[in-house]
RNA sequence: GCUGCUGUAGCUCAGUGGUAGAGCACUCCCUUGGUAAGGGAGAGGCCGAGAGUUCAAUCCUCUCCAGCAGCACCA
């Protein structure tokens, strides 16, 4: 007979089960009202089924509804598998891939059957009622390990051919298992589900759209057919969601600004701003403010060319990588005949600087840094072109022409920590000053990069050092740590802002870099009279300024004079001149006509100055 | 760049194989004590660009351009 095994509940109390007990028999021998809302189980923090037996002494949480996080995955997991039967089972023929959940719902990928496109909305109420009917009908989730060669051979015969490739390709210490959903459809996949369709609320889910998606997310692979839906885990929250993304599209800055003649963009510039004066009023504001903030901490102000030599751009290594979305153009007068099309002279070709690093090294070689110069703050309203894939241009927030609040410290390796947790300040400051809460996140080196693994372990100490000493690396200030998400040359600490319907905008950053310095030659001469590199910090705050803008328009829903509350908090906080300050921001933008549209006007403003604002 | 959808008056949109309409906005006049008020008159569009099919195309076909939603990308 085999040895009871020792289940810890929550409560700390402790349970002697027999082997083959299932968290859904516990569940039901600790009272019917937790059966019923069970919906999976925690066993030593890991998410499972009801229904898989116990496997040894463990600590055993019964997943409910209450369990909001771990409750919603779940149900977006088993929408998603619902959705796939039930397009293979309306469209036979139809192979079935990939469908996670996702952050307010799931989506899954589908290879629709040959001789026909991709789904279209038309056909999403249709697949939906099919849903449904797979909800009603209840049928039970039931998990299974399979062998690998069973699983290629099942999906093989069954013609699932993206499927078979997958199965061959799983790690091979992987246990690999597939859910029943009743007798008749099957799909891979690692778990956890719920008991069965029927626990899913019928009324807590829609297909929201549909588009092109690559198998694997490889551009060279196989394009699939998506379908996005929206899973919850009752109707009230469906509800709750909907209503937000109205509420997204009656703020959508491209809308509002469009209403409230700020800016317009037209074909002939694509993915370039017209500013129009009510408009331009906000970025001068914005401008004129950072200026303040920029002043007060230390920078250095310059001003860089717009066109550099390409053989510039071929050193920095831009040239390399990036030379497909760079502007280029020919270091000379075209010939241009009578009516004849423009002819380029020779091949010497410039560039449009799509970033302001390389031109702040060449600042910084001028002349002989001393130690003594250290560290040395550039800052840079900068202008600048990236050709970007024209399916990413969207409004304010992707353009082809952006002006960058850029700065690079150029400092030694001692003075990195001090100089991030002052960069963690002045962040604070001013992203709270406009209204915004925001988390902090590092971002760690990516499986790509250049470096030795020691120089990148220091290089992620001095980021993660300098944010718990500024105070900010905690929970409730967001703080988070993303493996492979760095730089190919550094680890980056990001700035995610939350605005007021709950979206997270990553805009402001800052990245030590150990390798341009390296590839432009700048040094400084050191206290012992060598020759040393100095570490460069590239950041900013707005990120760009159309961007931010865009942001802004968003946040504030176009009551543009509550813009005001921000920036007169945050001049308080750094010039002594606040009052008068502020006073001339309000009738600068007044006098520009800037008012805020005419039905948000009535809606009531509730903006609170900050206390550290006032208690200067 | 990829997939799908879209492109008609300043804005929001309707519409037809025989060269076009509505509401709002705009201009002028009238009415009104009243915060998107009412009445009248008016102006405004080579129906995204090019090619093709047709006796005839804004409406069909193709190509291109741009926009939208996703994907991929974002130094």
């Amino acid at each position: 007979m085999s040895a009871l095994f020792k289940i810890t509940l929550p409560d700390g109390s402790v349970r002697e089960v027999a082997p083959g007990t299932t968290p859904a028999d516990i569940a039901a021998a600790i009272g019917p009202g937790l059966a019923r809302a069970a919906l999976a189980a925690k066993v030593d923090g890991e998410l499972r089924d009801l229904a898989r037996p116990l496997d040894g002494d463990a600590t055993l949480a019964i997943v409910t509804a209450r369990d909001e996080a771990d409750a919603l995955e779940l149900v977006r997991h088993d929408y998603a598998h619902v959705l796939a039967e039930a397009v293979q089972s309306l469209y036979p023929g139809t192979q079935i891939t990939f469908g996670p959940a996702t952050e307010d719902g799931f989506y899954y990928d589908f290879a629709p059957a040959p001789g026909r496109g991709p789904f279209t909305e038309e056909e999403l109420p249709r697949i939906e009622e099919e849903m449904r009917r797979i909800i009603a009908a209840d049928k039970p989730l039931r998990r299974e390990v399979w062998s690998r060669e069973a699983l290629i051979e099942r999906w093989r015969a069954q013609g699932e051919t993206f499927k078979a490739e997958w199965a061959a390709e799983l790690p091979e210490d992987e246990e690999l298992t597939v859910y029943w959903s009743g007798e008749d459809w099957l799909d891979m996949c690692r778990g956890p589900h719920l008991a069965s369709t029927g626990k899913l609320d019928p009324r807590a889910f829609k297909l929201t759209r549909v588009s092109g998606a690559y198998w694997r997310g490889d551009p060279g692979k196989p394009q699939l057919s998506r379908i996005y839906g929206t899973g919850w885990l009752n109707g009230k929250q469906l509800d709750a969601y909907l209503h937000r993304l109205e509420e997204a599209a009656r703020r959508d800055h491209r809308k509002l600004g469009q209403e409230m003649d700020l800016f317009h963009l037209q074909p002939e510039a694509h993915g370039s701003v017209f500013w129009h004066p009510k408009g331009y009023i906000i970025w001068r504001e914005l401008e004129a403010y950072m200026r303040r903030a920029i002043d007060g901490a230390g920078y250095r102000e310059v001003k860089t060319p717009q066109v550099m030599d390409a053989r510039q751009w071929e050193q920095s290594g831009h040239w390399g990588k990036y030379r497909e979305n760079m502007f280029v153009i020919p270091d000379e007068v075209p010939n241009v005949a009578d009516d004849g099309p423009l002819v380029s002279g020779k091949a010497d070709w410039m560039a449009l600087k799509p970033m302001n690093c390389p031109a702040h090294v060449l600042i910084f070689k001028q002349g002989i840094k001393s130690y003594r110069d250290l560290p040395l703050r550039i800052y840079e309203n900068g202008c600048c072109h990236r050709n970007e894939p024209h399916g990413a241009l969207h409004g304010l927030m992707r353009v082809r022409q952006f002006t960058q609040d850029d700065a690079h410290i150029f400092c030694t390796a001692a003075q990195i920590v001090d100089e991030v947790r002052d960069f963690c300040e002045l962040s604070d400051r001013i992203y709270r000053d406009f209204g915004f809460s925001y988390a902090i996140k590092l971002a760690l080196r990516p499986e790509q990069r250049f470096g030795s693994d020691e120089v990148w372990d220091l290089a992620e100490a001095e980021l993660r050092d300098a944010v718990t000493k500024a105070g900010f690396a905690t929970a409730d200030h967001g703080w988070e740590e993303l493996p492979g998400e760095g730089a190919f040359y550094a680890p980056k600490l990001e700035w995610h802002l939350t605005d007021a319907i709950g979206r997270t905008w990553q805009v402001g950053t800052i990245q030590s870099d150990r390798v341009l310095p390296e590839r432009l030659d700048a040094s400084y001469v050191g206290e012992d009279g060598e020759r040393h590199r100095p570490i460069m910090l590239h950041r900013a705050i707005f990120g760009s300024y159309e961007r931010f803008i865009g942001i802004l328009i968003e946040h504030y829903a176009g009551k543009l004079p509550l813009w005001l509350a921000p920036v007169q908090a945050v001049v308080a906080t750094i010039v002594s001149d606040a009052d008068d300050y502020a006073k001339e921001v309000v009738a600068r933008l007044e006098a520009a006509g800037l008012r805020a549209q005419s039905d948000l006007r009535n809606e009531k403003i509730n903006y609170k100055v900050r206390e550290h604002s006032l208690a200067k």
